[in-house]
RNA sequence: GCCGGCUUAGCACAGCUGGUAGUGCGCCUGAUUUGUAAUCAGGGGGUCGGGGGUUCGAAUCCCUCAGCCGGCACCA
């Protein structure tokens, strides 16, 4: 005799176990309808799901969060349907929901072509239409393996076959279609309206890169057509964020095929980015760093002796020079910076020593993996190393987690989380150690106040790591920033210091980061501001601008005097529209516009617009500098808007 | 590295089943002296990613290499 409880409290009873469908059908009919899933207790079932007992149910439609991953989860068995139904030789795999939408990987003894493709979501549309029942029934596991082998899905009964013995499998069915699934699923495929195929891509086995390559379909599914039609307008917004577009409409930097993932500079660019180590030299500079420059090609030997050449020799740039001395191009600066702390006796009274580096690394990556400035070959670390005593990790440590969120926020990145990452099954180093650094970061982390998730086994082998992750403004998550506690590698290579009672001991070395990559920050902040760089940034932050030729000496004059204050600004004397100037000048993203015409030469005034299109009035040149510098000191936080 | 797609003027792209390359913007020149997102007219510009092959003839078909794009794998 179940009493059920509907989420709003009210209460319903019945005279025997009941279904969800039935519960919604008491509601009223249109609950029912529009019923995909049911919550029981919390879990997530099927509208066919009989509740024996006294229960909290909800009824689980597409308004509901859940519902929409369970039509992404039906979608993907439709789109596997479809599949089997166009290539009856296919075999299914597995078919999971992601942020947006599903997969299926399959196998086949072609690859998919974008025709298949319209074919298979052809098929789809006629399946939904047909409005099949989705039915659910368990097997035993030895049983299901069976049936999947006997219908030549191998790859399917490899899965269950993985799962232990004693456990029911359960199976869905749609038409002559089966498939194994955990479900829930949709009641029938007439509830999937609204989907798309987005493309075919290879996906190995297994995720296993020694398995075979499957055929991998993408797709997304939506509660209705709007909301399909927003994501579709969501990857085009990105799109015309990207970074390589941004790059090349602004003149910023260009890459080309001789030197793959390599960066050409162009002089805006290179502006944006000398701008950026300037700043985080004085970040640095302020918080006891000391910077140094170690060499870009040292002989193998060290890189052996680091353990790098060994962990990562195939992804290293190694060169032989003609009296046959093999060296290594630096993939990374840590074995550079304790060479040079190595250099003469280091007392316990120096720590902490903070070396800091804007040191260019090369790794020769998978060509598959390079992807603009986000993955490179070549790139420039704000890369630190500070040695300490073992006591110093928590301080140390605080010292920096609050440099780090401080050095974001100057960037506008107010969402940081942090994540910690323990000690991962191939490390170095004794337990004991382990925990000694472990507790150390976290109470590091606690002390900083701040909170983090746990991302258990990640951690490098030598250490304990906090990974910084920026949200940016389309809500895209980035990992730049690093702190990790070693307590490896100085021993490694032979670093020490003496102690009070005048023993020799190996430092701690914390490795830290907090742009990781700077040209992956740059094309993080150009995706970020979509290219409209805050002023303090902009490789050019006014143009000057006449309306005729009689403005010339003005502009000129006015433009010289606003770069002698040390301001990157441009005059614009084209014998163009002040129109066509604004349009272009808006279009390159300079966030202020001073036009002078002959009114402003006349009361030496310029007329300030920004690349909004909001009008600020006119002012002087003088007035403008004063209000522009506020902003740019004060990096963006207060604009001449306000 | 693996799977698939792509590569035509500075940029964005067109070029059907093979018949000697085109559009828009930019660029250059001239006219215009212009008040806040495109003034008008004229002109130049490509060994169609590299190499090889098929063919009377290849941007187009085939092979191969490279780069890029989308994924997968990798990421000290």
């Amino acid at each position: 005799m179940p009493v059920i409880t509907l989420p709003d409290g009210s209460q319903r009873r019945f005279d025997q176990p009941v279904t969800v469908d039935e519960v919604a059908a008491s509601i009223g009919s249109g609950l029912r309808k529009a019923a995909l899933a049911g919550r029981v207790n919390g879990k997530l079932v099927d509208t066919s799901f009989r509740i024996e007992h006294d229960a909290e149910v909800a009824i689980v439609t597409d308004k509901d969060p859940d519902g929409l991953e369970v039509i992404r989860h039906s979608t993907a068995h439709l789109l596997a349907q479809a599949v089997k139904s166009l290539f009856p030789d296919a075999q299914v795999t597995i078919g999971p929901t992601i942020e947006d939408g599903f997969y299926y990987d399959f196998s086949y003894k072609r690859p998919f072509t974008t025709e298949d493709l319209a074919a298979i979501e052809a098929k789809m549309v006629e399946l939904a239409k047909a409005d099949q029942k989705v039915t659910r029934r368990v097997m035993p596991r030895d049983e299901a393996v069976e049936f999947f082998r006997n219908m030549g899905e191998h790859y399917k009964a490899e899965i269950i076959a993985s799962i232990p013995p004693n456990e029911e499998i359960s199976l869905y069915g749609q038409g002559d279609w089966v498939d194994l699934c955990r479900g829930p699923h949709v009641p029938s495929t007439g509830k999937l309206k609204v989907f798309k195929l987005m493309k075919v891509a290879g996906a190995y086995w297994r995720g296993d890169s020694r398995n075979e390559m499957l055929q991998r379909i993408y797709g997304t599914a939506w509660a209705d057509k709007k909301q399909l039609e927003e994501y579709l307008h969501r990857i085009e917004e990105a799109e015309k964020r990207d970074h390589r577009r941004i790059g090349r409409e602004l003149d910023l930097f260009h890459q080309q095929e001789e030197a793959p993932g390599a960066v050409f500079w162009h002089p805006y660019g290179w502006t944006v980015f000398q701008t950026l180590i300037a700043y985080m030299r004085e970040r640095n500079r302020e918080a006891g760093f000391q910077e140094v420059n170690a060499p870009e090609l040292m002989d193998a030997s060290l890189w052996q002796q680091s353990g790098h050449l060994e962990k990562f020799g195939e992804n290293m740039f190694l060169t032989k020079t003609p009296d046959e001395r093999l060296y290594a191009i630096k993939p990374m600066n840590c074995p550079g910076h304790v060479q040079i702390f190595k250099q003469g006796i280091r007392s316990y009274r120096d720590l902490p020593i903070r070396f800091g580096e804007f040191g260019k690394v090369h790794r020769y990556e998978p060509s598959g993996s390079l992807h603009g400035l986000m993955r490179v070959r070549a790139f420039t670390q704000d890369d630190a190393h500070i040695f300490i005593t073992e006591e110093q990790i928590k301080d140390e440590s605080v010292h920096n987690i609050r440099l780090l969120l401080s050095i974001y926020e100057d960037f506008g990145f107010r969402n940081v989380r942090v994540k910690f990452a323990d000690r991962p099954p191939k490390r170095v180093g004794s337990d004991e150690v382990w925990t000694l650094a472990e507790s150390a970061l976290k109470a590091a982390t606690e002390a900083a106040g701040i909170e983090y998730t746990l991302n258990p086994g990640e951690g490098a082998f030598y250490g304990p790591k906090l990974e910084f992750v920026l949200k940016d403004a389309i809500g895209r998550d980035w990992q730049c920033g690093t702190l990790q506690v070693d307590l490896n590698m100085p021993g490694r290579l032979g670093a020490h210091y003496i102690d009070e009672t005048s023993q020799k001991r190996t430092p701690v070395m914390l490795h830290r980061a907090i742009f990781g990559s700077l040209e992956r920050f740059f094309a993080i902040l150009l995706e970020h501001h979509a290219g409209r760089l805050p002023a303090w940034l902009a490789p050019v932050q006014a143009v000057v601008m006449t309306i005729t030729d009689r403005q010339n000496d003005y502009v000129t004059r006015v433009a010289e005097s606003l770069k002698k204050q040390g301001l990157r600004v441009e005059a614009d004397l084209r014998n163009e529209k002040v129109g066509f100037k604004i349009r272009e000048h808006t279009l390159r993203r300079v966030p202020y516009l001073l036009v002078a015409g002959d009114k402003e030469v006349a009361a030496n005034l310029l007329s300030v617009r920004t690349r909004s299109g909001k009008d600020l009035g006119t002012m002087s040149p003088d007035t403008f500098v004063e209000r522009l510098r506020v902003e740019l000191d004060s990096r963006g936080r207060r604009t001449l808007e306000d």
